[in-house]
DNA sequence: CTATCAGTAATTTCATGAAACACGAAATAT
DNA sequence: ATATTTCGTGTTTCATGAAATTACTGATAG
């Protein structure tokens, strides 16, 4: 049986796209052409444009006038601070889950750190990377916070274009993820928002590695609030 | 002297429009005639639903299919969402904002909360409103986090909804911008975030007392992740 | 060699007719 | 009466021509 697409084309165009950001299909820096776009996708400019608006708006691209669309460019600041806000909701949404754990949570917890093990024995980053999203997902779910939830949601769209520029230590992740299983095996808040931070900051640290150090511009401590560094950067990216 | 406009014509739209929710001009569940938007502001439907559009993804506004678009009912359960997740943002901006407080910064903090002890003293919600927001903006700043203050923009947009239903007793708030500003005197980041969570904390009790009970529907404690929930209420909303 | 300017081309937004869609009301059949 | 189908109506999306805006090009003058 054919199922016809009954999506909005426009909506359809934006999950391509979306899609095609997450492959890094497009470098950072890289201009998009929206007219070859809707002649790719065989649909007119409305639709085309609403879903290129749509991603501008969540900060995926970027719009210089009449010059043309662009992929942004994600700097290591913006990286950390992307992941310091991270650290924060996930914390609570530890938190806020622990109390509503149940034995069947805790095997399926247990099932997805045990898939995850034998992802990271054979070295399948891809594989582990869907476990991991579906480990977390789990508990945003569990904190029943559907506010939370979609918060977190925007967040880690943002860090989409990052993955893969990290390659994270997965043996180190997974620990990480039996030591919360553990937290919410002994019922214990603290220890899940604890691990949860700890996860986070270990992301951190591994930007802050594997990044160009004098790109930090100093996330934490930062000086200033001017609005100056805000998009310098990116304006240099757009080269061709 | 007659300013034209350089602005979009969408974003216009977008500006308007959530003027209109800010000052609620519409009430939760009204329905909102977009052709008669169009016809208000004179212009065509394009930009007029990219507006909409755009609302409708933020969760101000819901789009029942051919049947119209409406004001989203913001429930005491979302609302309360809103809070907790607003409560460690803010924890997290007061904690990031602390090292970086100036003595410049110091002064203006002082002068927002004495021009705020005189709306207070006059009675006048909306001017220390205003001022309110100034204040929370000033640590956002502060935080030196630019991502951090876009996610906070977003969740507090969400409350707009809420602002009238809820009439705080403005006093107490007042005290704890001097507890904050206390706080970052001493540069005591703990003492900062617990300052600014304890603020939110205050909200939410001020929504359990201020709403009727049986529609909690128990946020942190939530029993089930299932999803029956989440929309339920707001289709009851669309009467008429 | 630099600056200025006009013409050209590309991007982006907008207006509007037309199509698609979903619901309810009526009409018809069972 | 109940079920099924058709039709009308209002909503929503889409396609496309046109207009507005501005970057680029290259020529000319200083």
């Amino acid at each position: 049986m054919i199922k016809v697409n009954k999506q909005r084309l426009s909506l359809q165009v934006y999950d391509i796209l979306k899609k095609m950001i997450a492959d890094h299909r497009f470098s950072p820096g890289a201009r998009i052409n929206v007219e070859q776009i809707t002649k790719e996708v065989g649909a007119s400019r409305t639709p085309v444009w609403e879903a290129v608006h749509r991603l501008i708006q969540e900060g995926l691209l970027e719009n210089i006038p009449n010059r043309g669309v662009f992929m942004l460019t994600l700097t290591p600041k913006v990286a950390i601070e992307l992941y310091v806000v991270r650290e924060a909701l996930e914390g609570l949404a530890a938190r806020s889950a622990v109390p509503n754990a149940n034995e069947r949570v805790l095997k399926k917890m247990a099932k997805l750190i045990d898939d995850q093990r034998k992802m990271v024995e054979g070295g399948d980053l891809v594989g582990y990377s869907r476990l991991d999203y579906e480990f977390h997902a789990l508990v945003y779910e569990l904190s029943g916070n559907r506010t939370l939830l979609e918060v977190l949601g925007t967040v880690k769209n943002k860090m989409r274009p990052l993955a893969l520029h990290i390659t994270p230590i997965l043996s180190r992740l997974l620990e990480d993820h039996m030591e919360i299983l553990a937290a919410f095996q002994a019922r214990d808040a603290d220890r899940a928002e604890a691990a949860f931070r700890n996860h986070n900051l270990k992301m951190i640290e591994q930007i802050k590695q594997n990044m160009n150090p004098d790109e930090w511009e100093e996330v934490q401590v930062g000086h200033g609030v001017g609005k100056k560094n805000s998009n310098s950067d990116v304006g240099d990216a757009r080269s061709k």
